[in-house]
Formats: C-alpha cells, sequence, structure tokens
DNA sequence: GAACCTCCATACAGTACTGTATGGCAGATA
DNA sequence: TATCTGCCATACAGTACTGTATGGAGGTTC
C-alpha cells in the first residue's frame, strides 16, 4: 500500500472493517479516519457512500462462492469433496458471513447479493449429493438443510469447544452421506 | 390503544418495525413520526434510547422461548411435541427472529439476548431428543444442527415453495427421530 | 377550586454524518 | 520549465438524529 491509495485499498479495509465491526460501520468518514486520509480521497475514488457499498457487495460475490468452490475443485480426487466442504465451512469463523447476512437484513441490495450466492452455493451442494449418488428429491432436501445449518452456524458466535465440534461434525458428515 | 400512551404500546410498535424494517428503524423520531406524537412521549417512558433497546430486548426474550415452549408443552399429548415443534418453526415466516439476530451481529446488548434464548431453545430441544431415547452425545449433536437449521432458515428469505418444504420438513424429521 | 400529577408539545443545543466546491501538491508530460 | 493530471485536504452547507429544558393541557385529589 503506497501513500496513494486505490479504490482496491478502500475495499480491503471495508471489507475488514465489515468483517471486525459490522455494516454499520461502512461510513466515509470513520473510514477515512481509520485509513489516515479525509474523505477527500473516499469521494474521489467512490460517487457517494451507495457506489461504494455496492462496489464492497460485488467484492464480497467475488469471493464468497467462486474462490471456495474452485480451490474445493482444483485439489478435488484425494478425499471427499463434500466432506472437505463441510470441514472448511463449519471449521472456521465467517465472521464476513455473518456481517454481510446481517445487512441483508436491512439493506435489499445486500439482499440480493445473498440471494445469488445461496443460489449458486445450494445449487452446488445439491450436484455434489447427486454425485454421490442420491435422487434429485433427496439431494435438494439434503442440500437445503445442509447450508440451513452453514448458515445458522456461520450466524451464531458460541464457537463449539473442539470436543463437541467432532460430534457435529461427524453427524453433518452422517446427514449428508447416508 | 387509548389517546394516552403507555411504554408497553412503544414497546409493541418498536418490536412491529423491527420485524419489518429491521434493528435501524429503531429510533425515538421516526417511531414517534409513526405513532403520531412527538418526542416529547418517547422520553417521558423511557430514558434514553439504549433504555429502549433494553426493554425491546426484555420483551423480545420474554417472547420467544417461553410462549413457544409453554405452547408447546401446554398442548403435549396428541403428538410428538417435537414434530410440532419443527413444524411451527420452519412453517413461519419468522422475521423477528431474522431482525433480532441481524441486530446481534451489531450490537452486544442484542448479542447478549440472543446467546440467552440460544441456550434456552437448545437445552429445550436435547431434552426432547433425550427423551425420545438417544444417547446424551447424539442428543446434543442433532440439537445443535437442528438449529442452527432453524436459524438458517430465519435468517434466509428465499420462502420455500410448499411442495418442496414438506420434502424439507420430512428430511427433518427423520434427522430428528431416527 | 387550588394545588397536584401524568403525559405530551415545542424549542434549543449538540453530534455525527453526507456531499460538494475549491484549492493545492507531487509527479508525469510536452 | 510550464502545464496537465491524479490524488487529497479543507471548508462549507445540509440532514437526521439525540437529549434536555420548559411549559402547558387534562384529569385527580384534597
Amino acid at each position: 500500500m503506497a501513500d496513494q491509495l486505490s479504490a482496491q485499498d478502500w475495499l480491503d479495509q471495508g471489507l475488514r472493517t465489515l468483517a471486525k465491526t459490522g455494516f454499520t460501520a461502512l461510513k466515509a468518514e470513520p473510514l477515512a479516519k481509520a485509513m489516515g486520509v479525509s474523505r477527500g480521497s473516499f469521494y474521489w475514488h467512490f460517487a457517494d457512500i451507495a457506489a461504494f457499498h455496492a462496489a464492497i457487495l460485488k467484492r464480497w460475490r467475488e469471493v464468497a462462492a467462486e474462490q471456495v468452490i474452485a480451490g474445493l475443485e482444483a485439489s478435488a480426487g484425494e478425499v471427499d469433496p463434500l466432506s472437505r466442504l463441510l470441514r472448511g465451512a463449519f471449521g472456521n469463523k465467517q465472521a464476513l458471513e455473518k456481517a454481510v447476512r446481517s445487512w441483508a437484513a436491512v439493506d435489499p441490495r445486500a439482499r440480493a447479493a445473498v440471494q445469488a450466492i445461496d443460489r449458486r452455493r445450494l445449487s452446488y451442494i445439491e450436484g455434489l449429493l447427486k454425485r454421490s449418488g442420491r435422487s434429485d428429491n433427496a439431494a435438494r432436501g439434503r442440500a437445503q438443510i445442509l447450508y440451513w445449518a452453514f448458515v445458522g452456524f456461520a450466524l451464531s458466535d458460541q464457537p463449539l469447544p473442539p470436543a463437541k465440534q467432532r460430534v457435529v461434525l461427524d453427524q453433518l458428515l452422517d446427514i449428508a452421506t447416508r
């Protein structure tokens, strides 16, 4: 990060504070203060707050589904991808996921982004379940339930003790593969 | 609702707008305008915004767990309570649930309320599962997964078509009772 | 019927923002 | 070296709130 800022720098900072403090902190003045510049920089790179929000959501959509799925498919073959997906999803903090979904309850633009991501991920999980030999109907239902459980996990902020986490993960895999 | 307002009237209006517009609408001036009075009434019934928020959360805690559980236990006996619980939970809109959980991602007081409710409901579901003959370990894991799924459902705003909803509910009951 | 007490309106100062207008500075361009 | 351009600071007006102070109308009490 040079002494000159780019729009990307603002987006990175935006995603960080989004994950850390929530969408209510996505405002020009506090962000500028956190980056050690004035709002003049902000309003040079973005037309207004709405444009900044839109850019943040667009950036999130890029990272949220594609990156994860691409990473999974790339290193596929060694283990069951569904198993690795569940372990990855239920093993991390998901702070950004939580912040965006909280945002979506209030802002229709965030809601649209979340809905798009949901469709993308759901159909991906559904495909994985079918690939491991489920009927269309069963795969659709299981995918929905597993994904709901992930969203619930992401929103809940009581990190399970590792022992219980293993038990829950085993049961999740059992539900997914039975 | 007489022409004189009570603190309870303000709380009712607060819960309505919370479910409808989200926690960002819980402000004195817009609420007063919506009720056709001035903020003078608000600041007579509540010390400040923080006190109003605390009262809203307290009220939500009263309704959120106790009312549901009490209603279930009262009319118990005819069907499996776990089945009725799931049908009730996954069959309604849960707009208030969504609003409060979104709030909890930003405000620590809302977060505390949600955590308290989560513990209450989780242990209740766990008890139901044990009652129907599960081991402690299995009941704990299943309860966590089912509850996560409920939270995910509550937060998601794509109402399933009734046909798919029946499929998902059957699978949920299968997961719960198998 | 005069002193309450409850509930609300109005007016004020203060805060935390947004967006715009303008000017300046440092480096690239010619 | 003069100019131009990309990036930022500063200053201003405007908005949407919060909280407080004060007063006033209507019913209650003695």
